[in-house]
DNA sequence: ATACTGACCGACCGGACGGTCAGTTTGCGC
DNA sequence: GCGCAAACTGACCGTCCGGTCGGTCAGTAT
């Protein structure tokens, strides 16, 4: 586990090194570790499968390289969450605008990643608990701890509990995507954007002290 | 698909075939379908392989019967979840601590039907879909509605979104419960009732018009 | 006794799996 | 052009997979 189980990882230097980890990636996210062969990984990237066996030692170094690349572009997409302008609740609302965006624009990485986080049990759930959602989820909390220094949230409102619940009916929604086709689940369907608006107002007003009533308390 | 692929199904005549059962739904709730081999259920059941094949006709139609076991048994659980006594917003704290409580109490079944309905495309996605989680769905739904009608919901308020927020935090609660003895995850850490307390906190003051104000609208 | 049934088993099958290896092709510094 | 390492291949291996088959055995109705 902590020797080296891939030789280029995330960085191939060859075109069939950078076919195998995409038709990898592919795969893997629709169809989980056990549902992909090798053979199926070779025929999709176009490659011999034991020319995968050069690039990676393993099935699962193959695997643990594409969770290592997907956990890390996941990490970068942090740093691009804006924060930015505005007041809090502005810079919350982006926030959560600019996450869910995220999440349908990396759909493949993000599913991949979920469905290790949520098996139950695995190694690198400690890994990627620690490094990307635990990314996304201090930079939550750091904006809600601000909003709280400065008296905007309610009494008795935590700030984890704050970020757990925008980010979890963002994953949410996004992981039940698929299903909202069926009814009766089709009778809440309208566009990502205006999902998050009609979530935050419901959240913000419930975590919030309206505008009007601010600095009353002692 | 259309055809019987099992012989008795959920209602297994012998000893062995309850065991049978016993085993495929917790090692499917814990690997997954390709993750389980019939071997493994056999000697997890403690039967042979063979007498597997006498009870289900395959391992696709063994999945199949405890997906719709699992798939019953939480539809009769949501008959038991109380709308019952006490005013709307007590109905629906009640609601969602029953709820959530029910998704630990079923954790076994509840991950298989996840795992199924998460996993992107599914040929019982849409049954599930209207039967299980639909039900669920509509039922809080329903309680939201009725609140509407009396005026106690904010004006732009819906109560399809208001039933997704409910359900969405307590399966995302649920489905991340093993992650959250990581840091910095730990750092909202307390009993299920009391995050189904604090999360009620927080949504339905966002979603409800405050006691003292109601009826002041047309 | 006979005939029949459902529960159950061990041995076996073809095929797909992850992985190996000897050998060929390709690209590149010299 | 030459040498050499990296890229790449097809044939092959042992193992495990889902599934089948012939048969045993207790119970039970005739």
């Amino acid at each position: 586990m902590s020797t080296i189980l891939m030789k280029n990882a995330a960085t191939p230097h060859s075109a069939g090194g950078k076919a195998i980890l995409d038709a990898a990636i592919r795969l893997f996210s629709e169809q989980g570790f056990d549902g992909v062969s090798m053979r199926g990984v070779a025929l999709e990237a176009g490659v011999s499968k034991s020319n995968i066996y050069h690039h990676f030692e393993s099935k699962e170094a193959l695997y643990l390289a594409i969770m290592q690349a997907s956990a890390q572009s996941l990490s970068e997409m942090v740093e691009t969450l804006a924060e930015g302008k505005g007041d809090f609740e502005q810079r919350l609302r982006k926030f959560a605008q600019v996450h869910l965006a995220h999440l349908f624009e990396n759909a493949m990485t993000v599913r991949l990643l979920l469905r290790e986080l949520f098996s139950g049990e695995s190694k690198w759930q400690k890994i990627m608990a620690e490094q990307v959602v635990g990314g996304i989820f201090e930079r939550l909390i750091g904006i809600f701890e601000n909003g709280q220094k400065a008296g905007l949230l309610r009494a008795g409102v935590d700030p984890g509990l704050c970020a757990t619940l925008i980010l979890g009916i963002d994953l949410f929604y996004f992981q039940s995507y698929e299903m909202k086709k069926y009814p009766p689940l089709n009778r809440f369907d309208r566009p990502n954007e205006q999902f998050s608006e009609e979530m935050m107002d419901i959240i913000l007003h419930g975590m919030l002290i309206p505008a009007g009533q601010r600095s009353l308390e002692s």
